[in-house]
DNA sequence: TTCCGACAGTGGGGTCGCAAT
DNA sequence: ATTGCGACCCCACTATCGGAA
């Protein structure tokens, strides 16, 4: 298949905002595809490379190359360039790879050269990823919808349930179920604004610690034990402990799901930048573990002794996790019953945040374990702090935010009667909101053209109500603090700017953060 | 007819590892 | 040694489609 037809079929999804029309589109192109070619056209299609990332970014796309006049590249052609543009290792690495992107990009048409850098830069924008790909996957093949989806998430990889599917049909679908060692995708959590809603939204639940730390899903068949990260990254190999805390249970075959933390000699959590920092740590592992030791929390199990439990109830799983891992390698809970208990879990969620941690998730305990989907059944609640700041100077947005005023910097007043910048946020904004910013800014600018034109400066004058989870330490920043995921509120044109909040009261408000 | 679940898009900061400078 | 880039952790929120109520 010409790498051409892709192109020409990703345009074409780009350019309708049905999502019947979008599957449908690429049903078709399922259906013509070779034997050979499904393996490269799935993942292209859902916007993805099969190799995963390959070490090139914007810089090495920044080289133009003139495109091709006809097309003749084919999508397997273009897969073996690529697959040996990630070989590419050690010194002039950068110039070699710049050399086979720009070979690959000349026997490209402008319109695959369109298509090739979004996928190697992750932007393919064209409002069809996963979920539809699944369902045009599941027309393409008459299987159902939802037991291709549940396949992918067993399978943690759409591309090789395709593969299956295309090559024998639905009846492949079967062999797709829970195997201790092969990761599946997590259940993720909605949010709700306090417990007391989450628990009446979800009657009989359980309230639960939440930890500020990496989601583990650890597996062990006999003496082999893997750890996935969230997106089933293999991190085995830089979590000892984890390891060995599960190789001293007592069953031989279980798939567990859980948080690794660092906790401080005090039994305080450690900062998250802590544990991200030790998680992240490769080069010299046992070093980083004396520095940062870190504790795997589990709060759920997937199947033990070869049973599996995604189908049960959250409460039997709880009690299936309660005999094979001991207390204190659980996470804390307290069940409530109904919404009579909303005191006893709001005193739960007080004592959590007490003890240093993030906040409560609230989990119906009649779910089953909806393994890669953001369902209702969970509902993760944390403490919402805001303040009133003032924009700086703001960036023009992307895609869809094309011609728009999107990315605000933010600041809090100085001692010195100034501005100190503490971030960025694009969070919150309705369409309207932007429209309005991008014309009040406009109006306000002192520098249309900062940074290349991407980064429009301001008089500070605009104060704008920003919420946020909490400070962190920030080389960035000139107050060494920053906010942790920033977002607008609304605006406060009630306010000047002598009425913004200030660096000092922020690191106040936060004493365990210091600059 | 209206409501709501699921999805895609729009990017944020930090840290680590590797290659370039 | 320092700097720049890319990968991958954490994540919030809005708009939209299309099926459920």
């Amino acid at each position: 298949m010409l790498l051409a037809r892709l192109a020409q079929v990703s345009r074409e999804v780009a350019a309708t905002a049905a999502r019947s029309r979008k599957t449908a589109l690429l049903a078709e192109l399922f259906r013509d595809a070779e034997a050979d070619d499904v393996p490269i056209v799935i993942p292209y299609l859902a916007g993805r490379l099969p190799q995963g990332r390959l070490g090139v970014g914007w810089k090495v796309l920044s080289h133009p190359v003139p495109p091709a006049a006809e097309p003749t590249l084919t999508v397997r052609e273009a897969d073996a360039r690529l697959t040996e543009l990630g070989r590419v290792r050690g010194a002039g690495a950068q110039a070699e790879r710049t050399r086979i992107v720009g070979s690959l990009m000349g026997a490209a048409t402008a319109d695959e050269q369109r298509f090739l850098r979004g996928l190697l830069t992750g932007e393919v924008r064209q409002g069809a990823l996963d979920a539809v790909a699944v369902e045009g996957l599941a027309q393409a093949t008459g299987a159902d919808p939802a037991a291709v989806r549940r396949a992918v998430m067993l399978a943690g990889s759409l591309q090789t349930v395709a593969q299956a599917l295309l090559a024998e049909g639905p009846g492949a679908l079967d062999r797709f179920r829970l195997t201790v060692g092969r990761p599946v995708l997590p259940m993720l959590a909605q949010s709700a604004s306090s417990v007391a809603e989450a628990v009446r939204k979800l009657g009989a639940c359980a309230v639960e610690e939440k930890l500020d730390g990496i989601r583990v899903q650890v597996h062990r068949d006999g003496d082999t034990i893997r750890v996935h990260t969230r997106t089933l990254d293999d991190i085995t190999g830089r979590l000892p402990e984890v390891t060995s805390a599960a190789r001293e249970l007592t069953g031989e075959r279980f798939v567990l799901d859980g948080e690794v933390i660092s906790f401080g000699e005090d039994g305080r959590p450690r900062s998250f930048q802590e544990t991200a920092g030790r998680v992240g740590s490769r080069t010299d592992v046992a070093k980083a573990a004396g520095q940062v030791p870190v504790s795997p929390v589990f709060f759920d199990v997937l199947s033990v002794d070869g049973r599996d439990l995604l189908d049960l109830p959250f409460a039997e799983r709880h009690a299936e996790l309660a005999r094979l891992v001991p207390e204190p390698m659980r996470v804390r809970r307290t069940v409530a019953a109904g919404p009579e208990d909303i005191p006893e879990a709001e005193r739960f969620l007080a004592d959590t945040l007490a003890r240093g941690h993030e906040g409560v998730v609230v989990k119906a305990l009649d779910a089953p374990y909806g393994a890669g989907r953001r369902g209702a059944a969970w509902l993760k609640v944390k403490p919402v702090h805001t303040l009133d700041l003032v924009v700086l100077a703001a960036e023009w947005g992307h895609g869809r935010r094309t011609g728009r005023l999107s990315n605000l910097h933010l600041g809090a007043r100085t001692a010195d009667g100034g501005f100190a910048m503490l971030g960025k946020t694009f969070k919150g904004m309705t369409d309207v909101m932007l429209a309005w910013q991008t014309k009040r800014l406009r109006e306000l600018a002192v520098d249309e053209d900062a940074d290349d034109g991407w980064v429009v400066r301001v008089r500070p004058e605009l104060v704008v109500e920003i919420a946020y989870d909490g400070l962190q330490r920030s080389s960035r920043y000139p107050a060494g603090v920053t906010l942790r995921f920033a977002r607008v509120v609304r605006y406060r044109e009630d306010k000047r700017p002598e009425e913004a909040d200030t660096v000092e009261a922020l690191l106040a408000a936060h004493p365990e953060v210091t600059p």
